[in-house]
DNA sequence: CGCGGAGTTGAAGCGTTTCAAACGGGGTGG
DNA sequence: CCACCCCGTTTGAAACGCTTCAACTCCGCG
């Protein structure tokens, strides 16, 4: 990797300084500044690499880095700077009064972070690496200037934004399953075509979440996950050892995830509109719903 | 309100007609197109009046009018028009392959539909209107000359998508809700602060879905919506008539929703990085968790 | 070495799901 | 105009699954 060492850009280190007031309390050890290259960031975007070689300037951008467990966002902070995740993996999450820690996403490289803070200036969640991570720091004002550089930008954050959006409805499709082990089969491979999708291993997992975690996420009591995890593996469909799992028959995961609530009492009198809008097209595989090959029917 | 009759600009007329892919099957009476103004565009995506004022041209952006229960998006159609909620409202809901309709969010004016579909230019879900709609429709050629004739829309449509992202979490934690009667009253305090925010009553409310659609949004079985809302209501804190709503003991509603999975195991004892970002500044009234009086302790 | 946290497993209580039936309103057709 | 049917909604009862409390193991760390 790019060395993130104690080699700061002089030209951009009054911005980092004042990067985020997010770090206004005393994490002065958690964050370490340091810089990276535009181009690796639109890359991370998802930008088409033949379109950014050919227009993109080679420029820095401020890089964050962060230890593990520390605290990259806090929640009612007044920050408005944009993350996008360059390595390691994070959690978001909001505190209820009662102390619970709802976790809301967890978030691998590519991601953005803190995009909800972009129209109200106020951090809405608190985002914490799971690991040592680093992120890209996107400031009002340094997405300014690269903006005017590098149009290219604009495009790639907006992309950016699109793609959490589309994340969400993931993320919800998760929770909303009847059954834990169908919630957990679906994480499990959620997280196996984000995997995917990074260009890392589909099948082999090491998880950075705790159960407690994983619970939070789905909805359910972290005993009810490590039950769930055993259920999975007892059925031949993972392999499960403590933190990492194994993914051993991904037909049969698919199955188990895609069962849902039944339609009950829908079988055939559908009103009227949503009758319509069956399946007409080779939709995104999202994962666990939509599998490659086509129907047993 | 304006009006949307057959007064077609000549100018964006070519665009209308080509607005979305997603009309090419058989709605010919679904969709009708017309025109709206930017200014109440920008308005309606969140962008401080006295900025708009001063700067905003008199510009027409194209509408559509959707008749109840008609389809603005098909999941699976090549588009990625933007689409900004003008009147009415919609449910966001995906097909599951064994014909469950997963309701996925509702959308009230202002909010934006099809913004999953930017980065890949397919869309992710269906979209219903439940009432008499009207939506602003952005192409992406159309984004562009509005852009060029007024910088602003460009602040505006990230703003739109940021908002978008924040009410996400929102959703989420709806869903994650433990008890029923917990999900359920969030949802209606979640939309009581739509409605609000809207500048319409927060107390009564009159539900444009029916009890399947919020209890699949929920995650929940519809039997278990009906039961929650005679729960809710035999408590004194709801007035239930069919889809009529009336928020009786607003204080006691929020303290019904606040009631969250207990910490269990981590009362005390946060591991490390946790605790410290209990709370520390105002945050945003996410209009169930967070009231506006202290809190009694 | 011992503590504390993470993970697993067990047993009991209870809330939700599921199947079932009944009510009511809105629509259509006789 | 009334009857009828369909569908959304409500309520009941039984079974299942999850939650909760509890005990236990394993591992890292001071």
């Amino acid at each position: 990797m790019t060395n993130l060492s104690a080699a700061v850009m002089p030209l951009h280190n009054p911005i980092i300084r004042q990067v985020d007031a997010d770090r206004s309390q005393r994490s002065a050890a958690t964050l370490v500044p340091g810089v990276g290259w535009l181009q690796e960031l639109l890359r991370l975007l998802g930008v088409t690499p033949q379109a950014t070689d050919q227009t993109v300037p080679a420029l820095h951008v401020p890089v964050l880095r962060v230890q593990s467990d520390g605290v990259l966002l806090h929640e009612g902070a007044r920050s408005s700077t944009l993350y996008v995740v360059r390595s390691g993996s994070f959690k978001c999450l909001r505190v209820q009064e009662d102390g619970y820690e709802q976790v809301l996403t967890f978030a691998q490289p590519g991601e953005l972070l803190g995009c909800e803070a972009l129209h109200a200036g106020i951090r809405q969640t608190n985002v914490i690496a799971m690991e040592v991570s680093t992120v890209y720091a996107l400031a009002a004002s340094e997405l300014r200037q690269l903006q005017q550089r590098c149009p290219l930008i604009e495009e790639a954050v907006r992309q950016g934004l699109s793609r959490q959006l589309s994340r969400t409805a993931e993320t919800a499709e998760m929770i909303v399953a009847v059954a834990s082990e169908v919630r957990l089969a679906r994480f499990i491979l959620w997280l196996s075509a984000r995997m995917a999708e990074a260009g890392q291993s589909a099948c082999r997992l090491r998880l950075r979440m705790g159960r407690r975690d994983i619970a939070s996420m789905l909805g359910v009591a972290h005993e009810t996950v490590s039950r769930s995890f055993t259920t999975l593996a007892d059925a031949g469909l993972l392999r499960v050892e403590n933190r990492d799992v194994e993914i051993l028959d991904l037909q049969g995961l698919r199955a188990r995830a895609r069962s849902t609530r039944a339609a009950q009492g829908d079988c055939g009198q559908r009103p009227a509109a949503a009758a319509q809008h069956a399946r007409h097209g080779p939709t995104l595989a999202s994962c666990w719903s939509r599998s490659a090959e086509p129907l047993p029917s």
